[in-house]
DNA sequence: TAAACATATTGACATTTTTCTATATGTGTG
DNA sequence: CACACATATAGAAAAATGTCAATATGTTTA
């Protein structure tokens, strides 16, 4: 599978979990510790803990120490980067996967 | 859960599968049936009935049967309502998600 | 340095997803 | 109507994901 797939699922995958999706919405308006964002969900830290490693690992949430909490916020370059490309794969152009033959480049 | 949560997962689930979102990728150049489609993947028949099938009920890819063979399409309108949605998400708004209190209504 | 607090990791279990083989259904053709 | 072709469904196995309790790690403060 060509990468351009593989690296965009990945993300989509990230939020594809309506309660992850829900953590970048709150996000949106600026950083959070983790402990605010676990009062807004009935799910236990370590839950939130790992959802918010599949978030930064996907490469749309930053994360930084303070003191003992961890904030989190959105990176935005990356989020732009995701509608960007999802708007050339909904919409027809120039070099298209259409005119593409067998994928050869397995998953 | 919120609804509008559960309802823009269940697409991004649809499309967080790499080849799931090539073969959207391939179809927004035009409907194709799905011989066609299939002859894009080393997958089997039943694989990509499974798929396509993932597609529809998200609602973001239309199927029509033209004698022994179904066509799909893309479904704009949802596409566009996704984009719409993750732009609300992804940027600060009026009413944001961020003034609001714990969520009371589980998934 | 010991205790308290915030977050991460481990290990287990249940659920969901992916993918296959085998088979069924629907449609056109000889 | 029998056969060929296109697609769908059923059932099973493997892999991935979501979630928890228990515990570990990192940080501040008494």
């Amino acid at each position: 599978m060509e990468p351009i797939y593989k690296e965009t699922s990945k993300i989509l995958k990230a939020i594809s979990d309506a309660k992850r999706l829900r953590i970048v919405d709150m996000l949106s308006c600026g950083e959070l510790c983790a402990c605010k964002i676990l009062e807004s969900f009935d799910i236990t830290q370590p839950t939130l803990s790992h959802d918010m490693k599949v978030l930064v690992e996907a490469g749309i949430v930053n994360d930084r120490r303070d003191g003992k909490n961890i904030y989190y916020s959105l990176n935005m370059e990356k989020l732009e980067g995701l509608l960007s490309k999802l708007n050339v794969m909904f919409y027809e152009k120039e070099d298209c996967i259409c005119n593409k033959k067998k994928d050869h480049h397995r998953m």
